[in-house]
This record gives structure tokens, sequence and C-alpha cells, in this order.
DNA sequence: GGTTAGCACTCAAATGAAACGAGTGCTAAT
DNA sequence: ATTAGCACTCGTTTCATTTGAGTGCTAACC
């Protein structure tokens, strides 16, 4: 930003620091009395306009001081913010709850969620694993009464789904495991996105007709890959009423509605899946109900490929350099266990 | 309750009807107005003192009207309210909700969460249907990577489970294939609680030793049958909100928090799960969290055996009488969709 | 020139007095 | 047994006043 001169940086950096703390606005006085800036109250007021004139502060009302304002945010955490590491015992806190046995993936998400919400005091959020980036492992028709199967699907990323599907009443338990081998063997490997119709005709043939079940079948796969709505996992949700500038009733039940539609969530993280970090502060987000939010996403992996994001929301004035640390660590920890848990073994 | 005439009954009762409709402490003027009751407000207030030192009644302070106490509510749901039925409207508002094509478990229970809520607008819970009350329909081993498995667990009620197992080196998938059909051969239709140690000699012999790995895993799959906190599905978290009593800061955080709880809510699903309908009014709940609220669940059923059990949670002043129409109702449809997905079809 | 002391000014928030009014309890008449 | 009447209570609302944190501006200072 070249309209800022290093004092006036350095003024608005103790501002921030100081709002971030106290979500007071705050004055002249405050920010004089700062060891590290040797001026009188009256200069930083100087100082203070210009920086509102640029749009990097505002004022509440005449007689108060001052806020900073999302431009202030973004110039802060794109410039002035400096990286903060994690201190060991934060590490160890947070290794201490990913160490148990962790087997399942719902689990793991869900200790994840937990885990960020609760170091960091705001709300947290994780995308599972997104299940069309992914390949198909097995597939297996399991009876469970007459007319009737379960469909499971399992993906190489240890994911499962399932669903109910009516199955020909002349088909038995035999011809449902030859099926089920055949699916397997036919679409292991190939992405899920791409179950096309172009196999029906081909396994017809195989299983010997039954071609509308086939479709119908088929259809369910590609259905049950649909995202859900159970796709992300929040955890911390009433943490956000802690913080003073939710006091306000209907501000906190605004920010509550907000995170209940997890559409809105499911597309941030999606969104945010495709690069390792990402900010959107205040009105930089997309739904007007978060305009008084910030959000901080980071992604993990398998290996090396992305599977997923997670983020903390919490107020504009949230501890960013923090909660990326704490975002890049987690981060960090959770793509070495689900790594661990599906790559082979260095023994 | 032998200490109440029909008088002070039908007094009690306005004042119920009134209280739960306003949610201001009623007056006894308020009251002698009311068609049925042709008495003065002097006579009303006579009689409100005898229901206040019965303990029915309370007064937030002197020159407030009165407010129903828990006792009031519990005589109320026992003996004077009478059931009410659901409009034409109604029902069919619910049945359009669920009328959708609906195949997977968990999809149909966060609907039914959903219709609930969205009905009654009070907060809603949805157990999940629970596994260990549940037979064992199909095991599959399906391998992921090298040295390991996704062990995937398939009941009868078509739920599934998964965990993912270190597997020996030196078994390849033609094994796994072939474990994961003895395993579900000696296991199906026994209870998962009771996948006892006897098998595992058995076992051992069938596949040739492995006895470590195999005792591994039959301890997976006992743990993945522990419930695992995801099991209740909430909807209209912030219902809550809307209702005058709630409107103070501290009591819908504790509210908020009492429902983040899962293991409280899972507990109380659980244990209303024994009988068709229960009634939980304010202090008669363990939670101290929840001595402002009010919990009245009912169960649903696959065949004729009890599944799971669903709740609505709001105020004590809740309408108890819809609330049990429409738990009743939208009990008997989910029992009808879950008996419909899993019992052969009459057609 | 930039910096600062000083002072008048602003305005939200806190304080407090007064009026209001919904409701009660009690008593005496019906 | 019921009710009209009335004094009393006490939370709520209203409005004016005070308070104080903070500003903007000006004039003096280095």
């Amino acid at each position: 930003m070249p309209d800022l001169d290093i004092r006036k940086i350095r003024i608005l950096q103790a501002i921030i620091d100081d709002y971030i703390l106290t979500a007071a606005p705050v004055g002249s006085r405050t920010i004089s009395k700062h060891p590290d800036i040797g001026l009188s109250s009256a200069t930083i007021r100087n100082e203070m306009s210009d920086l509102e004139e640029l749009g990097y502060l505002e004022q509440p009302h005449t007689s108060a001081g001052r806020v900073p304002s999302d431009k202030a945010y973004r110039l802060y955490v794109n410039s002035i913010m400096q990286k903060s590491r994690l201190s060991a015992d934060e590490m160890q806190y947070i290794q201490r709850h990913f160490s148990n046995t962790l087997d399942e993936v719902e689990r793991i998400v869900r200790q994840t969620a937990w885990v960020l919400s609760n170091i960091t005091n705001y709300t947290s959020m994780v995308l599972k694993p997104q299940i069309h980036t992914v390949k198909l492992k097995h597939i297996q028709l399991v009876p469970v009464s007459e007319g009737k199967a379960l469909l499971v699907i399992v993906t190489d990323a240890g994911i499962t789904r399932d669903a109910i599907i009516r199955i020909p009443h002349d088909m038995d338990v035999t011809q449902l495991e030859r099926l089920s081998h055949i699916l397997t063997a036919k679409l292991t490997n190939s992405r899920l996105d791409n179950v096309s119709n172009v196999l029906i005709p081909e396994l017809a043939a195989q299983i010997g007709e039954h071609r509308e079940f086939l479709n119908a079948m088929l259809e369910t796969v590609q259905r049950s890959m649909q995202p859900t709505g159970g796709n992300v996992e929040l955890s911390g949700k009433t943490n956000i009423l802690n913080y003073p500038e939710y006091n306000d009733i209907d501000k906190a039940k605004s920010f509550l509605a907000a995170i209940e539609e997890q559409d809105v969530l499911y597309k941030m993280l999606t969104d945010a899946s495709k690069v390792e970090f990402s900010i959107t502060i205040g009105n930089e987000n997309n739904s007007t109900d978060m305009k008084d939010c910030s959000v901080v996403t980071a992604t993990y992996k398998v290996g090396d490929v992305s599977m997923g994001s997670m983020g903390i929301i919490g107020p504009t004035r949230m501890d960013y350099s923090r909660v990326l640390a704490v975002l890049g660590y987690i981060g960090k920890s959770l793509s070495d266990i689900l790594t661990n848990m599906f790559e082979e073994e260095h023994d």
C-alpha cells in the first residue's frame, strides 16, 4: 500500500492490536501511551484523522474512539501482521487430542473440529473428505429383505455411502454377490463422477439383462455421491456468543442462522479447498449474514492431493495470526493422520 | 389430583392456555374476562392465591401476574390437556416433505429432524437408528493400500459403519475376500453385542492363524458399534431464540450449550426409546441447563421393534398437545418409511 | 515544517427522579 | 360465597441531568 508511510502503519497496527484485544473503540490517548510510539495524543489524532479519510478507520460516533475497517484488516493480514508460531504447550495439546486411536474418518473429522474450536475459542468447521474427488474401490450389494438390498459404496479415501435399492424379485444372494463382484471389477479406480451410461449395456450383457434395475442402481450410485448436506462438521457454535460484539441478541441470532445454512458453509469450504489458506474479512463474505465475521480456512491432504478444508469463523477482529498458525498446524496433523491411514506404511 | 375442585382446574387451565400463548404473567382480570369463566377478578384472585399456595402458580414479583409452575404443567399434561389432532393441511405438509425419494437412512433422519423443527418451531432432535439393537448382515474388508484395509459393517437396518484396520502384509485381495465371506457367514444374524471371543479360534483355524490380526479386527468391530457421538441429528437449534423467555443472552447461551452436549441428548433419547411418548418438564430434566425447557419425545419403529426416538425441546410453556400430535404423526410416518425400506413388499 | 498543550465541543452511557400502570391483598358490602 | 372498592407494591417507561471518554481545532513550541 503506497499511501501509508511507516508511522501510519505502526499506528494502525497498534490500533488493530488493541481492538483485537478489547473490542472497544480505541482512542488517541491509548495509542499515545503505547511504548513503541512516542507521540502525543494530539499527533495521533491527526494521524487517525488521515487514516479515517483513507478508509482504514471508522468512527461509531463523533465522541468515540476509532475502529479498524475491513480494509484495515485486509491490509493487516496482507502486509503488517507477522506469522506467529504455536507454543510447545499448544502443539502438545493438539497432539494429545489427536493421539487416541482414531480409525474412522467420521470420528477424526469430528475430533478435528472439536480441537479447532477449543483451542481458538471460535466456531470451527471441517469439510469432510469429499467423495467426488476420489476413486471407487468397492461396491457391495447386501440383501436386507425380499426385493430390497443395501448398496454400499467404498472409495479409496475410506468413505462409505449407502442406499437402499429395490432389486428384481428373482435375484438371489448369489447373483447379488456376483453382481457386486462385477461392479467392483468394472468400476474400481474409475472416478465416481464419470460412472457413465456406456457401462450399462456391458453390464446388462454380463448379468442377464435387468436393464431397468441396472439403470436405477447406477443412478443411485450417482446420487449417493452428491453432497448430502451432512458434509460439514461444526463445533463450538456458541463460542461466538462469548464475544461482546455478539451480545446483541439479534446479531447472535443472525450469526447462528448463518452457520445453520450448511449449503453456504459447504460452498465456502469447497471453494477454499483450492488454496492452502484463505482469509475472508467481513463484507468480503458473500452471505450478508456474515458481514461482521471473518472466515479463515486451510486445506488438508491425503498424500499429496488436497482432500478438503477446514475453517474458523469469528468476529472480524479475530486473532488472524494465531488462527492461521493453529489451522496450519492442525491441517498438517490431520493430513498426517489421514495419509497414514491410507498410504502404505514405511517401516 | 384430589386437592383441586373443578373450578380451580378450569381457572388453572385458562391461565396455562393464556401463558402458553403470550409468555407474559397472567393477571386476574384477564381470566375474569375469559368467556367460560363468569367470575369477577376478585374471586379469581382468591382462587389464584389458593393455587399459588398449592404450588401450581408462581409470582415473579408481588405486582405481577402469575405464571404456571412445573407442577402445573405436569398436572396439565397428565389430566387437563386434551389430545389435539393435526389439521389436514399439516398432515399434507408433513407428507409432502417425506415423499421425495429417500433411500439413505442418514438422509431420512435429517429430513425428519427438519420437518419436526419446521412444523413446531421448536428445536428438534432425532436419534439415529441404534445399531446395538440390530443384527449383523454383512462384513466386507476392502483393501485401501499396502497393509491397510477398510472394514465395512452392514446391519439389517441398513446402518453401515466403517474403520481402517491394519492387515498382515502377506494377505492379498483374494484372502481378504475369503475372510469377508467367512466373517459374513459366521456373524450374520448374530447380534453385534455378542460377537464374542469364542469365535476367534474357529476363525483362526479357517483363515490360517493370524490370531493377533483377528483379535484386533473383532475388537474394531466391537468398538465401531459403540455410539460415536454423531448419533443425534438436531434441527432448528436457533428456533428457541424466537421465544421471548430466551431473549436474555445468558439463557440463550446456556440453552445452546446444553444442546451441544450430544451425550446428554443421546442419553435422553435412548432412555426415551423405551416408551412410546415421554414428557419431561423443566426441573424434571437431569441437566440443570435445561431446567427452563421441556422435552417431549416419541419413538419410531421398524416393523414391530422400536428403533429409536425423536424429540422436541422447547420452553416449558410449549404447546404440549400439538407437539404430541406432531410427534405421533411423524413417528408413524417415519416408522412406515423405514419399515417399507426394510421389510418385504406387499404388492 | 512537524509536534504538542490546551480547550471547547460532542455524544453515548450512566444516573436518578417522577409518573405510570398492571397487578395484588384486604375489607366491607351484597 | 361473591364482588366492588381501594390502598399498596413494584417493575417499567420516560425524561432530564450528569459524566467522561474522545474529538477537532488553534495557537504556541521546537
